[in-house]
RNA sequence: GCGGGGGUGGCAGAGUGGUCAAAUGCGCAAGGUUGAGGGCCUUGUUCCUUAGUGGAUGCGCGAGUUCGAACCUCGUCCCCCGCACCA
């Protein structure tokens, strides 16, 4: 077969004839398959790609099939940096990089045959798909949940500008994992992500998506319940709140400590003669990067006392504050400090502050001068009021109530989760949709004026391009109508990608976002497969935002993706595949060799689509030896009947194949399908139906060669839009498969056993069987009993669940000296089970027989020799 | 430190109480075919023993439960991946 003449022959039938491209249907079900879209960069895909879309591929193809109206659509995260960058060092602009790069991609993926709908695509640095971003960014400025603040913020200083939380790793910048985070303090717009952070956390549960992304949402939302409690500031009618999350251990606080960048830290010192040292401590721990701070390595503590003392509202007791590098700004940024947290300890006694502890293994009190270390565990309080003698667990929740109730603090939920912070100090990226007017303030551009269109002509290398761009950024202001300034700072692309999953339900609307009815069709995704990188990154904010929308009433969606699917990556040389780090397979060289198909069929053959992979030659010369046998697996004509054997593989091969593809355990399915192939072939001659079977039962893995077989075989295109064979349970019939010829062995083992018993007539013979060999149980005990007496046969089958029957009937045996028998038939697959009983029986009687069946054997040959096809062995 | 996932034959990778010396593919070996040692087909591929049967060892390590464990329990070692001074 000519694997290219093929392919294309199909890929132009499959564009012409627009037969992926779907709408919505009252009669159909829906199923949502969708990749993450990729940015497309401007070196194109190689082979790690690859099996990415063709896993999405696979699902679509499969489900389609099925019968579902699938919608698969393909699109571009082409806003971003990376784009940005890379024409500066072409000297070329973003935008006709951009829009090369997506053509390159079109291609590439058309020539991997997947199946998607080309009519929906959409690019998000095109104005027609980012105006909508802006009017979502209008959305949430109205309801208040986007705001602009300044802030101590991430700045990669490699990318010029600001970064996310979410796109922090290890205090360095995502990109530039060597560049270390600098901490500017900057004006920002910020998302109010954690008004939605309690949904985001219990919306989990329902979600079909890998524990650990789960568990990593879980981590990075970091819901904790505990009580803000209220110290007064000592002489000054101010409170100030401490969070804890163990005020169980209110009793052993001697003193507070603040965090460096709380405006209060300063503020407390002004005055008193350690406002010195509280600067020096404050400038001290800015200067430790981020890095320092929240690794081990460079955790010493500092810190100064700030003159100031607040008062313990539960004793009375008078605390020193202390500005403290180990605090954050989270929670109120205060916390109250004792000996019950090692942190806490290690400043105290670096500082000398002295130390209470009210909590021990059995409320015996703990000398705080000798202790070496903070006492962490659980115990029995002590010196705790009326408290004491609690058990600290226990008395927690009481004593949250209590404290509350005497008005002396609250009960809080805090989350680790904060503001998305989203402008961005670069020019390719969609606009923020806002005006700076001197007599107004912060307008936002009204509705009717948008896209606020990203100009073409900026200058690039010093500061934010936008600013270089002066029709752009003079205005007027929307509301007074003087001269004013455009906000010249671009979004996040993650707001981009937020959303694009709704618009391709509706990607030519330029009324709104998305149709509402046309959103509630299509989703959520049914089936959404990208990497385990966006775990807090995309899979937080695209929910966010899905949820936001739906409360805006714009569509009746919670969650946007049922099923998440993380796919393994795929190594070259022991490393991830990339084109930039040289080690990579293209996908068009594999394909010239052996053709796509073949590269599908290997992809998917390997291991699981989770896995990660190594790409290997000498695995998919394997693959293509495949491929070759099912390319010319076809009969000269066909049998006109079907015999119940063939019948049984074709319905047992589409039953089993199924359920692997429903799993997306796809190299299970296709070890079904070589063998069904080899099956077949071995056969020579079969039915029409099993040539059908498997064309169909490959297409989803292998679309083009299928759809050649399929027009050889004399069917209409498309086998792509054919339905999915069924099976029918009572055709498979196992025993006339592997075990096709057993009942003839078995068979002719009675006849070899019947002469062997007739040796010794009356004595009692044990049959031991397992239940998978029920059916020959039963034979061999009927035959037994044509030449014995039944009384003279102990017979046990060990039922699944019920094994340990074997241990009585043993018990049985020996206890009755009479019915020891002098056979003992088995099976092979019993000798471990005889093993452990034969030395309980040698006991007691001389000798006895085991006889193993043959057919146990693997060895079909040896078998096949032996003459009666049992063995005998005499135990002395 | 906390949380999640893993350790199976020369390699990749199935198997999660008995049809398991362990699917399938690669690699390796032998035989067949063909003017080659390349392609294809067949068989074999832990060790000992056999004409065939059989036995021992064996799924990170150690113990336990069971008539029976790669699979269950406990302990232990190692690897990967997240989070990490969050009070």
């Amino acid at each position: 077969m000519d694997h290219k003449a093929v392919q294309q022959k199909w890929q132009k039938a499959w564009e012409d004839e627009k037969i992926f491209e779907v709408k919505e249907s009252k009669t159909k079900n829906k199923f949502y398959v969708l990749e993450m879209y990729p940015y497309p960069s401007g070196s194109g895909l190689h082979m790690g790609h690859a099996k990415n879309y063709t896993l999405g591929d696979a699902s679509a193809r499969f489900k389609r099939m099925q019968g579902y109206n699938v919608l698969y659509p393909m699109g571009y995260d082409s806003f971003g940096l990376p784009a940005e960058n890379a024409a500066i060092k072409d000297n070329t602009h973003p935008r006709a990089y951009t829009e090369k790069s997506i053509a390159n991609f079109i291609r590439q993926q058309k020539e991997l045959g997947l199946s998607y709908d080309w009519s929906r695509t959409l690019a998000s640095h095109r104005p027609d798909y980012y105006r909508w971003d802006q009017w979502i960014f209008l959305e949430l400025y109205k309801k208040g949940l986007a705001y602009k603040k300044t802030a101590i913020v991430n700045w990669c200083s490699t990318c010029q500008t600001v970064l996310a939380n979410e796109q922090v790793v290890n205090g360095a910048c995502w990109r530039h994992e060597d560049t270390p985070i600098d901490n500017k303090e900057l004006n920002q717009w910020f998302i109010k992500i954690t008004a939605y952070a309690d949904q985001l956390l219990s919306g989990l549960e329902k979600l079909d998506w890998p524990e650990d992304i789960k568990q990593m949402q879980k981590n990075w939302i970091g819901k904790s319940n505990g009580v803000d409690i209220h110290f007064a500031l000592e002489g000054i009618d101010t409170l100030l709140p401490a969070y804890t999350t163990r005020c169980d251990t209110i009793y052993s606080v001697t003193f507070l400590c603040i965090a460096p960048e709380h405006p209060l830290a300063i503020e407390l010192s002004k005055g008193t003669s350690h406002e010195a040292e509280v600067r020096q401590a404050i400038e001290q721990s800015r200067k430790q990067s981020l890095i320092e701070r929240t690794t081990e390595t460079g955790q010493d503590k500092i810190g100064a006392f700030t003159g100031k003392y607040a008062i313990n509202p539960v004793n009375g007791e008078r605390l020193p504050i202390y500005v403290a590098n180990f605090v954050l700004m989270y929670g109120t940024g205060i916390v109250m400090a004792d000996a019950h947290d090692q942190r806490d300890f290690e400043f105290a006694r670096k500082y000398n502050i002295p130390l209470k502890f009210v909590i021990s293994d059995d409320g015996s009190p703990i000398n705080p001068e000798k202790a070496s270390c903070a006492f962490l565990s659980d115990g029995v309080l002590f010196d705790s009021g009326d408290w004491t003698g609690m058990h600290n667990r226990q008395a927690l929740p009481e004593m949250a109530e209590w404290i509350e109730k005497n008005g002396w603090g609250k009960q809080t939920v805090n989350y680790k989760l904060r503001d998305w912070l989203i402008s961005r100090q670069r020019y390719w990226g969609c606009p923020i949709p806002m005006v700076y007017c001197d007599s107004c303030g912060i307008v936002s551009v009204p509705e009717k004026e948008l896209p606020v269109l990203l100009p073409e002509d900026v200058t690039f290398g010093s500061g934010n391009p936008l600013a270089t761009n002066r029709n752009f950024v003079e205005t007027s202001c929307p509301s007074c109508k003087k001269p004013a300034r455009r906000e010249t700072d671009t979004m996040d692309t993650f707001m981009d990608s937020s959303w694009y999953f709704l618009r391709y339900c509706d990607p030519h609307n330029d009324k709104k976002p998305f149709a509402k009815a046309k959103v509630d069709y299509w989703l959520p995704i049914d089936h959404y497969i990208g990497g385990k990188e966006h775990a807090t990154g995309h899979l937080i904010y695209s929910r966010f935002i899905t949820k936001f929308l739906k409360d805006l009433g714009m569509h009746s969606i919670d969650e946007p993706a049922k099923r998440l699917f993380n796919q393994g990556m795929l190594h070259k040389d022991g490393v991830v595949m990339s084109k930039s780090k040289g080690h990579y397979v293209l996908p068009e060289e594999v394909s010239e060799k052996y053709g796509i198909d073949t590269a599908r069929f290997y992809l998917f053959f390997v291991a699981g689509p989770e896995k990660d992979m190594e790409w290997s030659d000498q695995g998919i010369e394997g693959a293509f030896r495949f491929m070759k046998k099912f390319t010319e697996f076809l009969p000269e004509t066909f049998t006109s009947k079907t015999d119940p054997k063939e019948e049984s593989v074709r319905n047992k091969t589409i039953r089993d194949v199924t359920s692997y593809y429903e799993s997306s355990t796809f190299n299970k399915a296709l070890i079904e399908l070589a063998s069904f192939t080899d099956f077949l072939r071995n056969k020579g001659s079969f039915s029409k139906k099993s040539a059908e079977t498997l064309i169909l039962l490959m297409s989803p893995i292998t679309p083009h060669i299928s759809e050649e077989l399929w027009e050889k075989i004399g069917k209409k295109p498309f086998c792509s839009l054919a339905k999915w064979p069924t099976f029918d349970e009572t055709k498979i019939k196992p025993e006339l498969e592997a075990e096709d010829d057993f009942a003839e062995k078995v068979r002719q083992d009675m006849l070899t056993l019947n002469t062997l018993i007739k040796f010794k007539p009356k004595s009692h013979t044990l049959i031991i069987s397992a239940a998978w060999k029920y059916d020959f149980y039963k034979k061999l005990k009927e035959e037994l009993a044509k030449t014995r007496d039944m009384k003279t046969l102990i017979t046990s089958c060990m039922v699944k669940g019920h094994e340990s029957e074997i241990a009585p009937l043993v018990a049985a045996v020996l206890k009755d000296p009479s019915r020891l028998p002098d056979f003992i038939l088995s099976q092979a697959t019993e000798k471990k089970a005889l093993n452990t009983l034969l030395p309980k029986l040698e006991k007691e009687f001389d000798s006895h027989i085991t006889i193993t069946f043959a057919e146990q054997s693997q060895d079909k040959k040896a078998a096949n020799a032996m003459p009666g096809k049992v063995a005998i062995v005499a135990h002395e």
